[in-house]
DNA sequence: ACCTTCGGGACGCCCCGTTTGT
DNA sequence: ACAAACGGGGCGTCCCGAAGGT
């Protein structure tokens, strides 16, 4: 039933993302949301945000066993890319649709976007540490990529196309390789 | 009204705007709506999107006369910046806002992002082959620069707060800079 | 425009016939309809009444001239009968349409269905008292007839189907034969 | 709730049947309309007319014991002059009010009409053939005079009088008599 | 002076998110 | 744990005036 959230979520956006529709894509039967879920829809809409959020955390760790920084990117680049094409095109990331809704009545929608894209952009801003950047340094092209990443999917979705995700991963790979201190293989 | 429109799909993003709210903001009559936009809904956030865009573009095209792509990318981020501290981080890129919803039984709305996210980008693309560099890695350095600042945006709002901007426009001079075939400084 | 609303009101009843759709069928724009029809769409569903009202009349002022009551309810039945088939059984009796339904605020339209039966009525009574009836006899014989077929016309619509009208035609002959003082054509 | 929609049929015509008043008439409450009639208004439609056809039906039944046509058509006329009394002229059948109206989107509607009739219909009809009538002609005396009455009934509400319901109870009981093989009134 | 565009509010149907019994 | 009840909107459309164009 979350999963549902999320992948109708990536479709719809959040607003667009109904009750009903969770039920009909489930199978759920209509009276046990509130069981599940005191807190309601909003609930709904944020366990699908940190469900999906953990999902890709997990991804990148794996990735980040490598100690690569370019692994860990290429990672979340081919995550997106497949969805994309596995959905013709039609889903997106979750936390991008959820954080682009201003959520006045339900703080904690804003605060779980703030919190998941914190973690995927502490994540690679670790493996960028362990490559030698400073702190700063580490956090700032960690932003950069991430930002970088989102946006590409978006405007690979409006295309039609991967073009845009395979644009930013060619000049992300550029720019890692020429931030990073020494070559990635021969450093270690 | 096209103008409210635009406004509460950057807070609300498009399902989350409702016909009835922009006629409640723009202090229009219910009626009216179907003399001006016989499309209905969809009609009106196209126009919407589309006005957005084209006043983003005549902001870049000023920008444009400068020559300079570090400029460009400058006007874009300090726009988006300036438009997120005056919502309070309520109001994002209404273009993206549209975009990452699918619009299956509206295909004029995926037609609409598509092209504003075509003319931002071919905008920044001349200024960059105006500078010397090829066709090719023009347009790939412009949806590099384009995805990063717009997903610069979204990480932004989820952060409530303009690092992710900041971050993303410093890494971004540095990148544009090293892909310049002259440095750009000299010939001022 | 006129018949464009009795064509309508035929089809989906007075209520359903929405002055849109009259101006759709008609081509007529959308604002002279209060130059014409200052009463608005009361008015204009009257004449459509009246105006129906009369082509029919106009029919059976044709058959009556043979002075034989049963020419004049075959006259009747066909012109129905042809009506039903040209609309696959989609279209009715207009005045039938206006009759069926209340019209508190609009008692000119209840007036113009009972003056339209009162007229049809007149006139079938007419060729049955000159046949040798009472006037008495003449006006329940005719009052029976004209409820027949229309009952008919409503039987026939909803079983797609001329089947009760074909039925109601032969029971009407043999009714209207028996009570005619002497053969309608020895008589003479 | 289905009998507060057939009332309204009956006085205002299918397509003047709101469900809001329905529900203004029924008390029922907004959101409990698609629980129980999940296919919307014309469900709702649907089962008025059902409910109706089932209601009256229920009284030819019990007529129908005496074996006598006479009876049936009487009692059948008698309804109809009650309701119509009852309502100060204003309400009529409402399986006519459903049947003169094109229902191209909703194919159960005119099932519903044409069964609710033929159920009437063949009531009668069974009648007659117990009386000793062949079944064809019974079936077409039968919708003669179903057709009859209920045009009687759109005539008497045209008229805002029971005289041709009056009219036609007279004239019908005459053709029965006379259709009837042996004298009904000898049976006795 | 005629027509037509535009403005204006109300309503119709459908659906949604939520709460209350069972 | 589920099903029925409950109002509140959402979008589309309707019928009708009033100002503007020819």
């Amino acid at each position: 039933m979350v999963a549902s959230a999320a992948t109708l979520i990536r479709r719809h956006g959040a607003s667009g993302t109904s009750i009903d529709r969770v039920l009909a894509l489930s199978g759920a039967p209509r009276g046990s949301v509130y069981h599940h879920f005191p807190g309601g829809r909003s609930q709904l809409v944020e366990e699908a945000v940190r469900y999906a959020g953990g999902y890709v955390a997990d991804l990148i760790d794996q990735a980040a066993t490598t100690g690569d920084p370019v692994a860990v990117v290429e990672t979340f680049l081919a995550l997106w890319r497949e969805q994309l094409v596995a959905s013709d095109y039609r889903a997106g990331c979750p936390v991008v649709a959820v954080a682009i809704e201003s959520h006045d009545d339900a703080p904690q929608l804003a605060r779980a976007t703030r919190e998941v894209f914190a973690r995927w952009q502490g994540q690679l801003a670790a493996v960028l540490t362990g490559r030698g950047l400073s702190a700063t340094r580490a956090h700032q092209l960690a932003t950069f990529a991430l930002a970088a990443v989102e946006g590409a999917l978006v405007l690979s979705r409006a295309e039609h196309g991967t073009h845009p995700l395979d644009d930013v991963g060619t000049e992300l790979r550029g720019v890692l390789r020429a931030a990073l201190p020494a070559g990635p293989e021969e450093a270690r």
